[in-house]
DNA sequence: GTCTATACCTGGATAGAC
DNA sequence: GTCTATCCAGGTATAGAC
């Protein structure tokens, strides 16, 4: 893969975590990088095939985690989990799924695809590691694993984007809270 | 305030629930309530002034629901609060600052300051509800005031957004896990 | 792989008649 | 308060030269 190819997609996907993927254009790719439109669009004809390819590298991503982190503990395995979006919080970024979730309806039809496959596989790698934790006797807590996941998974993917516009630290007090509760 | 007016609103803020404030225009608007688009310039002459009356009603109905509960017991006035986020659930719409704050910096900055404002004051709002909970020792929970209102806030803002993206009942996930948890 | 040039559309916004 | 008409900026996208 190509190094512009990369830079484009690295921007474009910043542009995406902090602007929403409406509100870039391929100027804002092009300017930065000092290039023109049409070298973009020789990258990604369209602009949803720049979107797909950030949601399928962003996918890829959490496997090659997954794989390295699979002989973890749960425990430690949920504290690396959190540890990424403390990493998105310090680059003042929301995470991919909130960026383009809450226009959900907005988006191509492949992005939708792609965004809520990625977004189901996170789901049940976290059921199956509360699972693990509570068998083990690792975790501690009286919601059933599904409930549980779905509770942590939800305040991670906000306490980004209320970071941003309530200017606390909300990230701290969820991880607090999260690792209180298991 | 005019039949008009509200019905703009009305389907403005269902647009930017849906799809975010970038991708809708206002032929969206004029299309289906009949009129042209310079009516809805005489009514909202900049798009930001249309989603700044958005946040600022919004901001007043949540005032006025606090009003209509002061006087009810802490469990209560989470149940209600909950309640609205049910509501949303059912009418497939993400809640206004999981629609707008994902791409705050997109935002014209009426709007951020307007929304950043409403979203202190339901944290506050919630920190206090648990405060008192705890004292009249109606919850019960390790956590400080602070990262409880926090867990609570971000997940049930999410679990709006998750639940189209995944398309599974993540609220009722999470609804079970908060009232678990205090 | 990047450029220039351009096509075509949609966007927000305003002036002025009714 | 709503209309027609119009403006202009910006958006995505493509053709064809280099």
């Amino acid at each position: 893969m190509s190094d512009k190819r990369i830079e484009i997609l690295d921007l474009a996907e910043n542009l995406i975590r902090t602007k929403g993927y409406n509100a870039f254009s391929y100027r804002d790719i092009s300017g930065p990088l000092q290039i023109k439109n049409a070298a973009v669009h020789y990258h990604f004809p369209k602009k949803s095939d720049l979107g797909e390819e950030i949601i399928q590298r962003t996918r890829k991503k959490f496997q090659l985690k997954n794989k390295e982190w699979s002989h973890y503990s749960p425990q430690r395995r949920l504290d690396n989990f959190i540890a990424l979006y403390e990493e998105n919080q310090s680059l003042n970024l929301v995470c991919l799924v909130g960026a383009l979730g809450s226009s959900y309806e907005s988006l191509p039809e492949n992005m939708q695809n792609n965004l809520s496959e990625m977004s189901r596989e996170i789901r049940i790698w976290m059921m199956e590691l509360l699972k693990e934790g509570l068998a083990k006797k690792e975790f501690n807590f009286a919601e059933k694993p599904n409930e549980k996941a779905d509770l942590i998974i939800a305040s991670l993917l906000s306490s980004l984007i209320l970071d941003k516009v309530i200017r606390e630290n909300i990230f701290k007090s969820v991880k607090a809270s999260i690792l209180k509760g298991v």
